[in-house]
DNA sequence: TTATCATATGTTCATTCGTTCATATGAATA
DNA sequence: TATTCATATGAACGAATGAACATATGATAA
């Protein structure tokens, strides 16, 4: 991991003290998958057509000019991962942003990309 | 793409308002790449560490039991992405968060996982 | 200038991931 | 019930990615 004469800049106390300060493994592992998921621009291009608007799965193919199946793939992982929400209608189903953190989630990385 | 006789829920002008309200591709494309960055537990265990310290290579990789060639190549990727900046002090280079940016999304994320 | 320490970089390998094609499910309608 | 339409699922393939190991860079101190 390090070679043994490695000379930290921090004591013994703070660096322990770093450490037990660090969330749980599993709520890291937990938002690391969340972003994970926002990783793709294939999924934020769904994401963003559904901004505001209710789309079955045949409509959000159209616009983004993808195949249903490859639609509907991306939106079974955002399905997963909670940021979409659904319901059905006839033959049709409804997809669409599941809460406000979705929005303001992508309002952030809009932001911290158009500098 | 689709079958010949698919029938899609919105007509050819709304579809048509859809497409052309989409931001450009460029930007989808950087908004992705940014949350890719995010989606990594390794680099979020080290944002994490930077949260509110300011700490050198060798250190992060002694919090984070990591080696230090894994963490340069991650800090490598989180500076590319401008999510992290850096200092100079004699043989060590110190490292903290870029900017507000980072701490929002983060905490973003950890709101919508803690639910 | 040479040796040393802290950090960075290059390469390889195993794994993950997105897309495509084919097919299955399942609700609506004839 | 049989057919059709909308969506979901499974398998396969190629591309991207993270970790590990070895090595390079570059600043400092002897």
């Amino acid at each position: 991991m390090e070679s043994s004469q490695e000379q930290n800049k921090l004591n013994s106390e703070m660096l322990e003290k770093l450490v037990n300060n660090q969330p749980p493994e599993e709520v890291l592992y937990e938002v690391a998958e969340l972003f994970k998921v926002f990783g793709d621009s294939t999924r934020i291009r769904i994401l963003y057509a559904l901004f505001g608007n209710e789309l079955c799965v045949g409509d959000i193919a159209e616009v983004l000019s993808m195949s249903q199946s490859s639609v509907s793939h991306q939106l079974r992982i955002l399905k997963d991962a909670k940021l979409v929400k659904f319901r059905r209608e006839g033959k049709s189903i409804f997809y669409a942003l599941d809460d406000d953190h979705v929005y303001h989630i992508m309002e952030m990385g809009m932001e911290h990309v158009e500098e």
